[in-house]
DNA sequence: CCAGACGTTGTT
DNA sequence: GTCTGG
DNA sequence: CCAGACGTTGTT
DNA sequence: GTCTGG
């Protein structure tokens, strides 16, 4: 990860596997008068700086690439405040005739991390009683059109940046990495069913990537009922 | 000028 | 903060 | 993204 | 239906 994300060490409590909106992800930044990128912590779901409340962030998980240098609600960050989010995976919900969704989980066929642009801001927290004021620091992650292979999962896919962009993202002028945003290549990716139990957030743990089985079970009654009749 | 929005997803 | 609508 | 909550007044 | 929390 250190030498991918060009780290200056390799960062310790890595291993996730479920990353919930709202929940704190890591993401590799460029501060100022900083050599090399660092990661750090920030909330999934951008607050932007002007914001009354930090509610919306519950709402801004992610940010359309065609229009993120547009949008009052990114346009400083990406301008300013641009990131990459490391993943080894990810997963796409995808709508079945019934209205079942069927989750999927999708990865680089040889398995290397993928680098997620995201964009990132600082709201100041107002102080309370029993904290003083301060920052949070929340991030959100661009989307694009889905390619050929999560096409038939999804609309849209999260922007994944080549290796050779990573510098440009995190530096160069935001004009010149406008069009970087760009479904990732589909013939390089793949992906699989899995079990509805990555919907709830507190299953982090590696069995939530294994494919799903096949069901082989009539239906039941209920299942009819419900929608969840196999076709 | 002031007031109010500021976003994405997907579903209808 | 900045833009849009009235 | 999904899951789960969502509200006040007044009456028992 | 819409909002909040994870």
């Amino acid at each position: 990860m250190a030498k991918h994300f060009s780290l200056d060490k390799e960062p310790e409590e890595l291993l996730r596997f479920n990353i919930a909106p709202s929940q704190m992800i890591r993401a590799v930044l460029a501060l100022p008068h900083s050599g090399t990128p660092v990661l750090r912590l920030l909330k999934w779901g951008l607050v932007p700086s002007w914001a009354r409340d930090a509610g919306i962030g519950n709402r801004l998980i992610n940010a359309r690439a065609e229009t993120m240098a547009h949008k009052p609600a990114f346009r400083s960050a990406f301008q300013q405040r641009r990131c990459i989010i490391p993943a080894s995976h990810f997963f796409e919900w995808q709508r079945l005739p019934g209205g079942n969704r069927q989750a999927h989980c999708i990865r680089l066929k040889d398995g290397s991390p993928m680098g997620f642009a995201g964009l990132w801001e600082h709201w100041p927290t107002p102080g309370a009683d029993d904290s003083p004021p301060g920052s949070l620091f929340s991030c959100t992650i661009l989307t694009t059109a889905a390619n050929e292979l999560l096409a038939p999962l999804h609309q849209r896919m999260p922007v994944i940046l080549p290796l050779e962009s990573y510098d440009a993202w995190l530096n160069a002028p935001s004009a010149q990495v406008a069009s970087l945003p760009a479904p990732w290549p589909a013939d390089t990716m793949e992906s699989w069913p899995v079990s509805t139990r990555v919907n709830s957030p507190l299953n982090d743990d590696p069995t939530i990537m294994e494919k799903q089985k096949n069901s082989l079970r009539r239906n039941t009654i209920s299942d009819l009922k419900e929608g969840k009749a196999s076709v």
